[in-house]
DNA sequence: ATCCAGAATC
DNA sequence: GATTCTGGAT
């Protein structure tokens, strides 16, 4: 065995444990929009929005995104610039999400004529779609999913049944614990769990988790959660000023580097250590990663957003 | 200060 | 394995 396994073991009474979850779950829950409904385009819009974003902040975007672009057709019809623009106006971060977003709904235009496939495997196929979202996808939408495996969940499997701080550990075992055939209700109450109930500060008895007697940490006081990497500071990154160029080049639609420039850093300086050399090398990523255009003309360089 | 329904690319 | 983005809540 591998560092880390320790002793775990599912419970017995497997029925009983899940029983106890969808009940509770079905009791009461949070009121989400993408929870009412079960458009495969509207849920994959909802939950690419929700990686690495709080989802109070998703709800406005979710609504807007869907009023502008109703359906995969409309969004593959959009020019890429337009998408990734919402997304910077939205404070939504990671554009290039908004990019994969773009591409995954031409690719169900042209590769399933505009209808969306129903299984992990083929959702799978999609730009941006990994495991996590191509799980939430086939079970919110067509209740036809695997476990979902997210921070939550896995927090919870550490904490409830001691399981091992290992991916495929939390896979095998997020799997057993899943009634077939009910992975839009079970994938939904999991996660419901992790995030009122079961979340970094744990709130077991106000929350009245339904798993209390089965719960290792809740039994012995201990609620370690598995490591989460750290995130180098956002502020002064690369990242914050990639972040910038990005909106200021969606408000304005084109501009020249000494224009672009004091918009991006106050002490930007044509000739300075953060100059024109500097932004060109932001710009050259950028175009690297299908976001900007850059276009050098006669004296004077110019960029803009891609498409 | 740290965290938040991940995934792709190099 | 490191990088990509944002701001409100805690």
């Amino acid at each position: 065995m591998t560092d880390g396994d320790g002793e775990w073991a599912l419970p017995e009474d497997t029925e009983d444990v899940r029983a106890a979850l969808v009940e509770w779950y079905e009791a009461d829950h949070r009121s989400f929009p993408w929870r009412e409904t079960t458009d495969p385009y509207e849920i994959l819009v909802s939950e690419v929005m929700s990686q690495q974003t709080q989802l109070s902040r998703v709800e406005d975007a979710w609504h807007a995104f869907l009023d502008q672009w109703p359906t995969t057709t409309d969004l593959a019809a959009a020019e890429r610039g337009e998408v990734v623009g919402f997304w910077s106006d939205h404070s939504l971060g990671y554009n290039n999400r908004a990019k994969y977003l773009h591409e995954a709904a031409q690719q169900v235009e042209s590769d399933y004529d505009g209808e969306f496939p129903d299984t992990p495997e083929e959702l799978s196929e999609l730009m941006g779609v990994g495991p996590y979202t191509a799980n939430a996808v086939a079970s919110f939408a067509f209740d036809n999913g695997d476990a979902v495996v997210d921070t939550n969940v896995k927090r919870v499997l550490y904490r409830v049944f001691g399981v091992p701080d290992d991916d495929a550990a939390f896979e095998a075992a997020a799997n057993d614990l899943m009634p077939e055939g009910e992975s839009r209700v079970w994938n939904n109450a999991v996660m419901e769990l992790g995030g009122v109930a079961c979340g970094k500060s744990p709130d077991c008895d106000a929350a009245g988790c339904p798993w209390r007697e089965w719960c290792d940490a809740y039994q012995t006081g201990d609620f370690t959660a598995p490591d989460v990497p750290t995130q180098p500071d956002f502020e002064g990154s690369r990242r914050q000023f990639r972040g910038r160029v990005v909106r200021a080049l969606s408000e304005h639609g084109e501009l020249a580097l000494d224009e672009l420039g004091p918009r991006i850093r106050v002490d930007y300086a044509p000739d300075g250590s953060y100059g024109r050399d500097w932004l060109r090398g932001l710009l050259d990523d950028l175009a690297d990663d299908g976001m900007v255009e850059v276009a050098d003309g006669s004296g004077s360089t110019v960029a803009r957003l891609q498409e």
